[in-house]
DNA sequence: TTTTGTCTTGAAACCCGTTTCAAATCATAC
DNA sequence: GTATGATTTGAAACGGGTTTCAAGACAAAA
């Protein structure tokens, strides 16, 4: 590997210029340029980027920690902050906590370390606020509502009104006995989702109709047995997220239950899948791009943008596991 | 943030002697330890690890460059390879390069120039192999075949046999009729399953009955609906992946046609997402925990495992789109 | 011709953890 | 008491790109 300084001794000149060559930083004799040019073309010199990053304080860095890549939520977040960073020359660092504390903080510490710039963060984990402390970089914490402080900032989606707005769809597609799948009430879009469903209940003098769920396939089908039972009656279903509600119709399918025709159901999220399956489902989207534009953009663009938190708009996607009418 | 300089000081000791209590590289009087490990719990020091890298040539870093992480195989097996890493304290770096060549090559540059210890890609590209001149970091090819060389290696499952045993499944299932749909000639996995299709149909005397398509969700759409009418009594359908075994169902679903009764399909690769469809599907399975946790070793073993190849055997995994005899 | 100003350039310091090397310390052996 | 060996320790160099600072070069103004 060729160093700055194999580059300059080849040109004729020192690392110094070799260095205002590549980046533009200062005037540069134009015949020296070229020799350093063809110095660089010569070595196939590339910039050690640890060094740069060691000077600069920056790494062009951005720390992904979540729970697990292979939800795929989060994989379709993550994508949306790859493309984002990508168009600005960053690269994603990833780091899979599976919701372990110790593993969280851990993480942004060697992050840190790393010279990240920023670091995007999806927890349900409260201790958050003391991270802030922890370093001098921005944290984004995304998909979780937090009351932003300091460098800590938050990116996500109208929960509360997506859960108004699946609960009035079923409503509208005529449902008469409508089961809310709550997610774990940690979490705060699992929360805010169910406040928005049982708002839309007393609001409309119609009794709450639940049972709890972890956002979670496997739980998804348990839960779905006991509400069958539980609710003998029901005729809609909101799942807290897509996930469970393709765990829901597998349990219908395979008990006979036709759906929309016998029991509708609403996710959310609209991930990717929700499109695949078939029936293709109906759910409240989130503007996941956005999100993880936003998110991105918040690290890379380092403005002083002084906005602690960022809504986005939930928005219904109407496919096939509820009536049109 | 403190640095090492600044805990020495505070113990009343040299940097280098900070250095060895962090990493037991000498004896360090004791008197002395306690003093040094009081002073780094004061100041809240952590090692900055873009010096140590930069003095080590090692970042303790994986590339993982990818056409897509929304690619659901590829999202697994970015798990598979994280979880690996993780556990010998190394950290993914992700770049995504939508096949693009250039990207590729940029994306390796910009590892190696990382100070990364070793390179995990999946690529189609031909050119790769003199990627291999290109840097002096071990770079392993995922889900490919090649030939390996120098300081490339190849992880992948035997696609040929996984071709095989889809079409010998399907007969074995009764199907009278069966289109192979084949991937992209160009990606090896897709040739080699293809041809494990074909060899079946010579030894069988079988006619050959295929249509082409890309690994894509879209295509497989408008491929089936041409496929229906092209072999009008299709009985069974060889997918040349999970996504467009997927497709090829919702097109069934959408026509009416009952699967397996009327037509039977299989898959392969086995994502997470064959086992939450409705049915659920049958396919040739690939160890994708296996292939990552390899590739992944390859790398932060550093043995001098002289091996170029490691091939994986493929599973076959009956579920709902096939009939059980 | 001298002065003032502008531009180009390289030496050296910097970022910070690690390692080498030689000096210093201590203990054991003669 | 001196010689020999073993151990501990810190100063300084190292990795490699960037930036500062002051010197040198050159042009324009006086």
């Amino acid at each position: 590997m060729a160093s700055i300084r194999d580059v300059a001794r080849l040109a004729q000149v020192s690392p110094a210029t070799v260095s205002r060559v590549m980046n533009g930083t200062a005037n540069v004799d134009e015949e020296k340029k070229k020799r350093v040019l063809k110095a660089i073309e010569e070595t196939g010199f590339v910039p050690n980027e640890v060094a740069r990053s060691l000077f600069k304080r920056s790494a062009k860095l951005i720390g992904l920690i979540m729970p697990s890549i292979e939800n795929p939520f989060f994989t379709q977040l993550a994508g949306a902050i790859e493309r984002t960073a990508d168009k600005h020359g960053y690269r994603l660092v990833l780091c899979n906590t599976g919701s372990v504390i110790e593993k969280e903080k851990a993480a942004i510490q060697m992050l840190v370390s790393m010279n990240a710039d920023g670091i995007i963060l999806t927890s349900s984990n409260d201790e958050i606020r003391n991270y802030t402390s922890l370093c001098n970089i921005p944290i984004i914490v995304t998909d979780r509502s937090f009351n932003g402080c300091g460098n800590l900032k938050i990116v996500h989606c109208d929960h509360y009104q997506g859960g108004r707005m699946a609960m009035e769809h079923l409503i509208r597609c005529g449902c008469k006995s409508i089961v809310c799948i709550k997610g774990q009430q940690e979490i705060s879009s699992a929360k805010d989702r169910y406040d928005g469903y049982k708002d839309v209940c007393q609001e409309k003098g119609i009794k709450e109709q639940t049972v709890d769920c972890a956002y979670d396939f496997e739980q998804g089908m348990k839960v779905t047995d006991e509400l069958l039972k539980k609710y003998k009656d029901v005729d809609g279903i909101i799942a807290c997220n897509d996930m469970v509600a393709v765990s829901v119709y597998k349990v219908l399918h395979n008990k006979g239950i036709r759906v929309p025709e016998q029991v509708q159901i609403i996710g959310f999220d609209d991930i990717a899948l929700a499109k695949l399956m078939s029936p293709e489902l109906t759910t409240i989207s989130q503007p996941i791009d956005e999100i993880g534009a936003k998110a991105a953009e918040l690290i890379i663009l380092k403005g002083e943008e002084t906005q602690q938190e960022y809504i986005f708009e939930a928005k219904l996607v109407e496919r096939e596991t509820t009536r049109h009418n």
